[in-house]
DNA sequence: ATCGCCTCCTGCGCGC
DNA sequence: TGCGCGCAGGAGGCGA
């Protein structure tokens, strides 16, 4: 589900509601996520303050005095700010109850998601130590992708989808960055010119931004912590538009598979 | 190091 | 209406 955009609003809708706040009580109900939820953190997170929720590609990162809590909502998680006593919904699967009687509901119905805690630097942890820069920071250049660009022999959109590269963009994301540059998704990485990486990186930071103010893309079940959809999947060029006509040229969109994924592109517009 | 493939899991839409 | 099948916003981990 959630790519860089959709993780942003949820950063941004759970943020105002838990920062400075301090936790009450933890309830595991299905601690079996991509990884089992530490059966401690009712413990260890019991009477912290959050002093900030910040987000590092498409992890959110809770602070505490005392370490992180580091959320990955997978293919299906999302965050909810609720009151303690919300109704319980099928998949509801940790809940951090604060002192205001506010409640962080992790519901995932696929439990490819994740909630780990660090108390070492979180910059350090294992998931996140080989991420590539963030993809709105400057960091995240040509001089930055190019050379490494040079030596995939890998599908560009294969390439866009791996966390050493580029940071924050899934399925959606690399379709649409990839029409907006007019690059296929078929052509190799090393194949990529300087000036086509350069107009590469421009359209991610551009897609990134405008689905962020859009408060991302709702496909089916993706919404922000107060419940509201993400209005970015009415300006999809390609992406789930196979079979209907290209927004610049009226050529039909092609689907193929790449890396066990959906790619789309506009076989008249991209190459 | 790079690559291709597999895996985890539930739900939904499709065709028969 | 009821199935079986394929596919879905991710990404770590494996063997070659």
């Amino acid at each position: 589900m959630p790519e860089l955009p959709e993780v942003e609003t949820t950063r941004r809708g759970i943020a105002p509601a838990i920062e400075n706040n301090t936790v009450q009580s933890v309830t595991i109900r299905n601690g079996s996520l991509r990884w089992p939820v530490d059966s401690n953190l009712p413990d260890l997170l019991k009477g912290l303050k959050i002093l900030s929720v910040k987000r590092r590609a498409k992890y959110l990162l809770l602070a505490t005095e005392k370490g992180h809590l580091i959320i990955h909502l997978g293919m299906s998680g999302n965050l909810k700010i609720l009151t303690h006593n919300a109704p319980l919904q099928k998949h509801d699967h940790v809940d951090i109850v604060f002192n205001n009687n506010i409640l962080l509901r992790y519901h995932d119905p696929r439990r490819f998601g994740s909630i780990l805690w660090t108390d070492k630097p979180v910059n350090q942890f294992k998931l996140l130590v080989h991420l590539a820069p963030e993809p709105l920071s400057s960091d995240f250049s040509s001089e930055w992708l190019y050379p490494k660009l040079q030596k995939r022999k890998t599908a560009i959109k294969v390439v866009l989808m791996d966390n050493k590269y580029v940071v924050g963009v899934g399925n959606i994301y690399a379709n649409e960055s990839l029409f907006l540059s007019n690059i296929s998704p078929l052509k190799p990485a090393n194949t990529l010119s300087l000036k086509e990486t350069e107009l590469l990186i421009k359209n991610i930071k551009i897609i990134l931004e405008k689905a962020i103010e859009q408060g991302g893309t709702t496909l089916k079940d993706f919404s922000s912590p107060d419940g509201k959809p993400g209005y970015f999947v009415q300006q999809l060029s390609v992406y789930g538009q196979d079979n209907k006509p290209c927004p610049t040229c009226k050529t039909s969109i092609v689907k193929v598979t790449q890396a066990q994924r959906a790619s789309f592109y506009c076989p008249s517009c991209q190459h």
